[in-house]
DNA sequence: CCTGTTTTGTCGGATATCCGACAAACAAAT
DNA sequence: ATTTGTTTGTCGGATATCCGACAAAACAGG
């Protein structure tokens, strides 16, 4: 999934952002560190430039997954929430301060500042509507559904998809138990809705079937 | 509540933004009517110059609250959600286009609109978290704390707590039902956490107890 | 191949919350 | 004062989800 929608690197490639790229400092991550958390209140923008970074609320010993940020996109720190590189990868960071200036001086990373903003405002709002609306086997089976769409690929007339996450972590995107979401998704195996090839990996015969069972 | 924490009246007072003023046009909103959905593809952005408005999400017959816009909000239409007035106002509204441009040319509209849409995120984030982690009785009592706090009148060593709001639209804002905040609220009455004084008007006698039970 | 660690499946009891239903209380209009 | 509509309180059954526990399975490292 991309999260934001805007590949942030394509866009530092624009001949006129040449001074904006001096701005990023680069920044090599760990698998599994934690990048930033909440009560740190030092304020950083970044880009991930490679490896994968989960943005996530914790409370107590409970976590909430908001998103998965991939290669391009774009995040701030000061939103109150946990940062954690999933690979070993690399960041251009940067301080709000610096960021202030190039919004007043280049008007183009401004309004790709406000299409961000605005495209994780979507999701969250999406995030919201899916939590307080509907129960976990429809989340569940939403997940699977856009995930099929946009990342799946045609094999035997059905879909083949590769999540790349444990059940433990899915379960956290969901935002429900381990045990629910392992339980539910047997019971999708049972009814045929999806297979198991492996290690998170998934094969959904009939996206049709699928979708129907998102939306009965 | 100030649900982005700007006001964007006062900040078009500001001489710098004199022509701003002129892109806005002012429209008028009848009690109860729906003034956008998410159907209506019409991006608009538009600022509440009086009365309130509730930006709310809606699947099937339910809906849940994610706001209540107050004189000098600002808030952006294409963000899939319903905005419906709560009382007769009017509201400053302009198009997608428009805004486009200014951002281009007053630099400070630019960083207001930053400004807000994080504000507008950080406050989605903590209702997630809400949503995620909390059940109803904590989201409840922190729902209390947090007006108390903010709105709150101290009144005979306690606080008096106007909230303005039915049972069922408290419901909306929390994620429950009407029933269940009913319930749990007339729990609280006979622990003495609150107290009732007519048509939505609560009285609080002692703030730190209501504390301890947001966070036991 | 063996061994320790991580991941997964499953069960059964506890419980928070929903849902439908109904009556009481309250407010507004005639 | 009477009617009408809205708001509130409460009950009891249904159910989704959590939680602790445990073992099977899968994986990784030596």
């Amino acid at each position: 999934m991309k999260f934001s929608g805007i590949n942030l690197l394509d866009e530092l490639q624009r001949a006129e952002l040449d001074d904006l790229r001096d701005v990023f400092n680069s920044r090599q991550v760990k698998k599994g560190a934690i990048i930033f958390s909440p009560d740190q209140e030092e304020n950083l923008v970044f880009i991930v430039e490679t490896g994968k970074v989960r943005i996530y609320l914790g409370y107590e010993d409970k976590e909430f997954t908001l998103g998965i940020l991939q290669p391009g996109d774009l995040y701030s720190t000061h939103a109150g929430c946990f940062v954690q590189a999933l690979e070993d990868g690399s960041l251009l960071t940067t301080d709000v301060q610096s960021v202030k200036r190039c919004m007043a001086e280049v008007p183009l990373f401004n309004r790709t500042m406000v299409r961000v903003l605005g495209k994780i405002l979507q999701n969250s709002f999406s995030v919201i509507g899916g939590l307080a609306f509907k129960d976990i086997y429809a989340r569940l089976t939403g997940y699977l559904y856009k995930e099929a769409q946009s990342s799946g690929v045609p094999v035997d007339g059905g879909i083949e998809l590769e999540l790349d996450l444990t059940i433990e972590q899915l379960s956290q995107i969901l935002g429900a138990t381990r045990q629910t979401v392992s339980t539910l998704l047997n019971n999708m195996v049972r009814e045929g809705l999806v297979v198991k090839r492996g290690r998170s990996k998934w094969f959904i015969p009939d996206l049709k079937s699928l979708e129907t069972a998102v939306n009965p």
